[in-house]
DNA sequence: CAATCGCGTGGTAGCGCTGTCAATATCGGT
DNA sequence: ACCGATATTGACAGCGCTACCACGCGATTG
């Protein structure tokens, strides 16, 4: 005899469709697409599934449906609360939508990057959110015959794959030394670290600024590929002391370290800003309450992620929105860490 | 004529197993127990597997078995990089596994998180990490009924639902507070925000260590329901000072309230530990390179993360770990912002 | 030597939902 | 009163995989 897996008592859209005493693709479409049911119909499926207390089978759904409501995020790091920020934005974004997401984390790899894209496509995501625009060539390839949204966040290009959202990290570099010399400044340094392709257009910025000025000099530029931390901004400013001990201001990839090169600057009974101003950038919460305050380059990044998730949803509901590439722009905080010169 | 909605090219577990010249049923098994299969036909399976570039397809799977390959994960915040570090220690934990992480926000609301878990397991997860033991009563008896492993984490207490890992918060605090009273300091006063149930249990440590001392003193307290930040230190340490000028020590609930505070006492040249000693939560990496480095409560965010989804696969995987709770313990570590008195 | 056991394998039928298309009901216009 | 167009609804089959059972075969057992 067949057997018959039964599960009892579990609440099918079967039986939403008896109580409402209407066919069960009725009581299908009333999920999918309500307004394509008489009034009458859509009240008695909607009573019907709440007395029930009917949850949809989404692996069900899934397999009929031949896509999923997941939406697929890769980020580089789940440490760097930059991303912390943008995921909270997206979570928030998703909060009541159908949609869900599938989060993965590329490790600032892009052939990690690679390997998980591929993973994500063969679940059919309902869209893509990716981190930047340095994606590998196969990556671009693989997004480009996709059919579903796909959002590049962080920084804006010239060619998105599909919509793109963030800012110029070339312009804002630029812009916060633009600042710096605005207030006097002449021998000013650039503490980077990690150096993956959005902080290596910060160093771009920075290089095309100082050029302008007739300022640059190789001897003020420290990085590493080490991973950003509060103690290595220390340990890049002291790095940057020794080569150039006559800076008067420091120009830091992130906050981070920028906190640290205050910190160190405390060391050394060095006064920030009288002997050495500090810029860092993204503007965490702490650059406000420090003691003195600290100047960064304020980015979006909850809107960021905010409006990258609604941009796939309001794709996926059909109404793309008019402007692909949305560009967030970022500003100067100007505080005590970078007052005028003298 | 019944339509068919033939999906031309597409790989499934049929073709494999018509390439390894094998039912599908045989090649099925091979994914999910490739043990039971001999080794001339595991063989075949895995090579014509790959030739294909064979990927399951997960919604078929879940729909025939009942079940996913999802562990849920309700966390209070994304904000608060205690829990980037948990989060960073479960994707690794997962890395390399069939698993994956269904992430939610509860927002620090048991109600919120309620509402998630029945959301979760309606759609029968793997297993179930859940922060802490303050569930609402539903939240537990529905957890209880359920028959996939479920981790507690971030603290540990008497009745654990399934399985469980952190550390007394309650302890932690005490041994703190133990700590400055070892080093001289009388007038210790208390700076906690949000005061979410782990936070409470830190404020009782302190409210023990202090009566045991018979130093407590309602004056030296300082709470609000206000979301922490480092800003929030500094106001919460103003207001200290104005209830309680005569403090020589602040305990702070975590570290951004540390830092913040500490920055305070700059603002007002109040010599730290000279003046104040502080020590704050968690150890966080700033914590070490500030100036004066901060003396804090080192926790084990990582390895909780890591090891809660380690226990969930083990369970998983019918190697169920000997101890269902695990005390990670805490360290208290000793820096210059709570050097010995005088 | 027959009865039993267990391993490896395959056949069958469904998991719960939705795409496709046909059928019916409703409606305005002539 | 008739026609075609539009709004609603339903029947059917199948998405890709796995649970359940059956079966064949060699090994074990008394």
């Amino acid at each position: 005899m067949a057997p018959k897996r039964i599960m009892p008592g579990k609440i099918r859209l079967a039986e939403v469709a008896k109580l409402a005493g209407v066919s069960p693709i009725t009581a299908s479409r009333f999920f999918r697409n309500p307004q394509a049911l008489s009034a009458g119909k859509r009240a008695r499926v909607e009573s019907a599934a709440k007395e029930l207390g009917y949850v949809p089978n989404l692996a069900a759904r899934a397999l009929a449906s031949q896509r999923t409501e997941v939406i697929g995020v890769l980020i580089p790091s789940l440490t760097n609360n930059v991303f912390s920020d943008v995921l909270r934005g997206i979570y928030d974004a998703l909060d009541g939508s159908r949609y869900s997401i599938q989060l993965a984390n590329t490790r600032y790899s892009i052939l990690q990057e690679e390997r998980l894209l591929r993973l994500f496509l063969a679940q059919k995501p309902a869209g893509l959110i990716v981190t930047g625009i340095n994606q590998t060539a196969d990556s671009r390839a693989i997004m480009e015959t996709v059919d579903c949204p796909i959002v590049q966040i962080m920084e804006i290009g010239p060619s998105p794959v599909d919509m793109m959202i963030g800012f110029s990290h070339f312009d804002a570099a630029r812009a916060a030394i633009g600042h710096l010399l605005a207030q006097g400044y002449r021998r000013i340094g650039f503490l980077g670290a990690r150096m993956d392709p959005r902080v290596q257009r910060r160093l771009d910025g920075y290089r095309a600024a100082m050029s302008d000025a007739a300022l640059l000099d190789p001897q003020l530029i420290v990085t590493t590929a080490i991973p950003t931390s509060v103690t290595l901004g220390g340990t890049l400013l002291a790095d940057l002391l020794a080569k150039a001990p006559d800076i008067d201001a420091v120009f830091c990839v992130n906050d981070d370290l920028a906190l640290g090169a205050l910190f160190e600057c405390k060391r050394r009974h060095m006064a920030v800003p009288g002997q050495l101003a500090i810029v860092g950038f993204n503007d965490l919460e702490f650059m406000a309450s420090s003691e003195p305050t600290l100047s960064s380059v304020r980015t979006n990044r909850y809107e960021m992620g905010r409006n990258a998730a609604a941009m796939v949803i309001e794709t996926l509901e059909g109404r793309r929105p008019a402007e692909p590439v949305v560009d967030l722009g970022f500003s100067i905080m100007e505080r005590q860490s970078s007052a005028r010169r003298g």
